[in-house]
RNA sequence: GGGUGCUUAGCUCAGUGGUAGAGCGCCUCGUUUACACCGAGGAUGUCGGGGGUUCGAAACCCUCAGCGCCCA
């Protein structure tokens, strides 16, 4: 490619597209599979199929984005594998409320046509984040994208059933399960979002007379479904009771009366009903005593087959009544409303699970979880940031059987036939059952899919060319709120299905995106951010540094349309100084002049550049995301921006420019370099322009060059930034206009002088002619600088000035001495801390010096 | 109840023992060989309270107060 002359601003719509295109189109994202390349990996969080791209999505990809950038540009053969999953709940939703729209449900059109129904809105509608991750500039490679219920996922799905079935972590087992009555399925224990909400506790007398008891209870309906009252054994007020039968109102049903250590003596009355099909603990209790479990409510929370009046009812509407019907028959003792408790809510669509009895498939998580905790105790993994790990530690060692069969049709069916005379068959890849068996309704938990991703996505169960290459995963970048629901996941099952290797060596941990306030987006606040809208107005590149500047590790972090605006900004600067640089011959030819033959602002830039190559190397491996953003911005705003370039112009402008135009060149082009991960589009752009190079995405990352590092002239450009400031200042005071010309007289330190045409350059002094009056003079710490304002000074406003540093300088002396004759500070604190105070101590009596006898001579005129 | 964080400038946040920082916002001035999506200058903090360790604490320890998240 050619240089290209830049246009006067950078419009980020007009080259993000092409340029996305063109790395794309190259080939750049697709791993080379060179032998002699090591292989770094990451495969991407699947999102749901029928999402958007939402602003967590824009974090997540951005991180994984930079990783994967500099690692290619490091030499690795770097893959990030791109794809979604197919969201079992979500979309049978979708299409059975298109369904539904037809006054069908899925049932009217039979399992075969309604999965054939989803696919065809997969293919019509499904994917639109893949297009939206194209715009963020995802470098991933798309010859590789997969899809949870893809032929070779799928396959891997059976496999791994199989195998566990096998080694019999996989088991059929009637339990208390949370159910949706609104999604008609099971979801496991995660899935659950609980609240507290308000309801009512009624304390109901069950029995009469020496034969009585007083349970409460938040869900009368449910004592429709009681088969027994517990209290602990050791409760004097219940001993008599234990083992006698009491009658339950309503249905008038005998039961009895148990004795469980379980009981909380102090809670309520101290007894409490048991319905073991409607409550998990109740169900524990009912198993140690036998009590019958008597199921009261059907699939869609509606009471059934209590040969009621209740029997018809929807459960919370029972519940009023029953209460009612209880009351009339002077039964509730007690009443207490509201009354606040936890009640557990559908993640999906809110709706309120119903605790029920069910035959359901379930994984033994006891011993994939202990070995998932301790690839991480031992070191095999490492949680980034650490501080995190308790939380893994808390989920994987206190881990519930997983409930994975759901009541869908659209996901992987399980995998399990039934013969006539309750033969259980499990099917592996390519097997069929016997003739005459029925297959399992049910499909498995979408997580299972997804917990096999960072495997299944290279092939597995096949021994692929991916699979041994690329697993294990080099990082999983993810939010720490999915920690439980795919993390530990994959690692119980990336380590049963592969050996005990686990599917990635760091988990990098992000937090989520807030609002300005850092107070949580949600739809009710009406307080969220769209990323689509903003890489409309203000370019990815924008978003992307946005956040990337914000992502501490681990931490949430706010998010504000002003500071992507402040991003964008920081684009158009780059893009303006590079335009500059351009017009001043800045190049890349050649190799770059002797360090000894460059002047001293230049060695100075090339210093800074070098710190910082190192600091965003060391800051963006170690994923400090937002302090590596810290270091480019400061570097390329501050440093580059408004010291060098300024510095810089007067040689441009006059003299033998050849060594700054390429050291601006060097400068420019790895600024780029280490930009590039970060804001791709922009430094590619400029990049190409300038150096006529292919692209960046495929240019080597730089490498530190300790050579570079000069502390004199870091020193001596430290002295040139505070002559300058002091004369703005001065200036500033005095009402002259930083435009206007004015003559001076430079009386500076042999090296600062070296730099006379430059200071003059960026302070507009003329030099002085016949007629100078040094009106005012100017001082610092290696010389002064003296103006003649051609008229009077302010001398007030100059008084005021150097009160104030003198005042400062006091201050800071004050402090220096006191430390100075602390005979314990002298005897203990380090030689260069000594150092340090000392040199504080004879700076500030020079200040103190210099600047009382300019308020001297102030006074006499 | 268990776990785990947080409290630093108006706002959002960095800062793990040596003179308190950034972005945004705010005030003043300003078309100067890139850039007004800009430049120059400026203001602003008893680092939640109290105690301790240390020559030295925003940072380490104890304690109190307030806020948050996860799990039960």
């Amino acid at each position: 490619m050619s240089k290209r002359e830049l246009p006067a601003t950078f419009v980020s719509a007009d080259v993000e597209g092409r340029l996305y295109d063109k790395w794309v189109a190259a080939g750049y994202f697709t791993p080379t599979l060179d032998a002699d390349k090591i292989p770094f990996t990451i495969v991407i969080p699947p999102p749901n199929v029928n999402g958007s791209l939402h602003i967590g999505h824009a974090l997540d990809h951005t991180i994984q984005d930079i990783l994967i950038r500099m690692k290619r540009m490091k030499g690795f053969d770097a893959l990030w594998l791109p794809g979604m999953d197919h969201a079992g709940i979500a979309m049978q939703n979708v299409v059975e409320k298109q369904l539904a729209t037809k006054g069908l449900s899925r049932h009217d059109i039979g399992r075969e046509e309604f999965v054939k129904q989803v696919w065809d809105w997969k293919r019509e509608y499904g994917g639109q984040i893949l297009g939206q991750m194209r715009r963020l500039g995802d470098s991933v490679d798309w010859t590789r994208e997969r899809f949870t219920m893809d032929e070779g996922l799928s396959r891997a799905v059976i496999t791994i059933f199989k195998k566990l079935y096998d080694a019999e972590l996989i088991y059929r087992a009637e339990r208390i399960i949370n159910w949706c009555p609104r999604c008609m399925t099971a979801i496991s224990d995660i899935e659950v979002d609980h609240s507290d909400d308000e309801g009512e506790l009624v304390s109901i007398r069950y029995g009469d007379g020496d034969l009585s008891i007083v349970v409460a209870t938040t869900r009368a309906e449910t004592m429709l479904g009681d088969t027994g009252i517990a209290v602990h054994p050791d409760d004097a007020r219940y001993a008599h009771l234990i083992g006698k039968m009491i009658k339950l109102p309503l249905v008038d049903r005998m039961i009895p009366v148990v004795a469980d250590s379980h009981v909380d003596p102090e809670f309520g009355t101290g007894a409490v009903k048991v319905t073991p099909a409607h409550d998990p603990n109740d169900f524990e209790i009912g198993q140690r005593h036998n009590l019958a479990a008597i199921t009261i409510l059907n699939t869609e929370a509606v009471v059934v087959d209590t040969g009621t009046i209740f029997d018809g009812m929807d459960r919370f509407v029972a519940r009023k009544s029953v209460v009612e019907a209880l009351r009339s028959e002077e039964r509730i003792v007690a009443e207490k409303r509201p009354y606040l408790h936890a009640v557990g809510h559908c993640q999906r669509c809110e709706t309120t699970v119903e605790p029920r009895l069910s035959k359901q498939w379930f994984v033994k998580v006891a011993p994939l979880a202990r070995a998932a905790g301790d690839a991480v105790r031992d070191g095999r993994v490492k949680i980034e940031p650490e501080s995190l790990s308790p939380r893994y530690f808390e989920w994987v060692d206190n881990m519930h059987d997983w409930c994975i069969s759901r009541q869908l049709w659209w996901g992987h069916r399980i995998p399990v036939w039934y013969g006539p005379n309750g033969e259980v068959v499990v099917t592996g890849v390519d097997e069929t059952a016997p003739a005459g068996y029925v297959q399992d309704p049910d499909v498995l938990d979408t997580w299972f899919s997804s917990g096999l991703w960072p495997f299944s996505t290279l092939g597995w169960p096949d021994e692929t060319e991916d699979l041994k290459r690329f697993y294990p995963t080099s990082v999983l970048v993810t939010g720490y709120d999915i920690l439980f629901f795919w993390v530990a996941r994959m690692m119980m099952l990336g380590l049963f299905a592969m050996d005990g290797v686990a599917p990635f060596k760091v988990v990098a941990l992000h937090g989520m995106v807030r609002d300005k306030f850092g107070k949580k987006m949600s739809k009710s606040r009406g307080n969220g951010i769209d990323p689509l809208e903003f890489m409309d107005r203000y370019g990815a590149d924008a978003v992307r540094f946005t956040l990337a500047r914000g992502a501490n590790p681990g931490a949430d972090q706010a998010l504000a349309e002003e500071w992507v605006a402040g991003s964008r900004n920081f684009a158009t600067k780059l893009w303006n100084a590079t335009r500059f640089a351009i017009m001043n011959g800045a190049n890349v030819e050649g190799k770059l002049p002797e360090l000894s033959d460059l002047n001293a602002i230049d060695r100075w830039i090339l210093s800074r550049l070098d710190e910082t190559i190192s600091q965003v190397d060391e800051l963006l491996e170690q994923y400090e995301f937002a302090r590596a953003c810290e270091a480019i911005y400061h570097f390329a705003w501050d440093e580059l921006c408004d010291w060098y370039l300024e510095l810089s112009k007067e040689v441009f402008v006059s003299g033998d420019a050849a060594n700054s135009q390429r050291v601006l060149g060097y400068v420019l082009d790895h600024l780029m370099r280490i930009m590039h991960p970060v804001m791709p589009f922009v430094t590619e752009e400029l990049w190409t322009s300038f150096t006529g190079g292919e692209s960046l995405v495929i240019t080597d990352w730089p490498t530190p060059d300790s050579s570079h590092r000069d502390k004199a002239s870091e020193k001596l450009v430290g002295q040139l930034q505070e002559v300058i400031t002091e004369v703005r200042r001065f200036r500033n005071d005095q009402g002259v206009k930083s435009s206007q010309r004015i003559p001076g007289k430079l009386d500076l330190n042999p090296d600062l002088a070296a730099h006379e045409s430059a200071l003059r350059f960026v302070l507009r002094l003329d030099a002085p002619t016949g007629s100078f009056v040094a009106g005012a003079t100017v001082e610092v710490a290696n010389g002064k600088v003296s103006l003649d304002l051609s008229g009077t000074v302010d001398v007030v406003a100059e008084r005021a000035r150097l009160t104030k540093d003198l005042a400062t300088a006091r201050k800071d002396h004050a402090t220096a001495l006191v430390k100075i004759s602390n005979e314990n500070f002298m005897a203990k604190a380090p030689a260069n801390v000594v150092t340090e105070i000392k040199e504080r101590l004879e700076t500030t009596t020079a200040d103190i010096e210099r600047i009382s006898a300019q308020l001297v001579q102030l006074d006499i005129k």
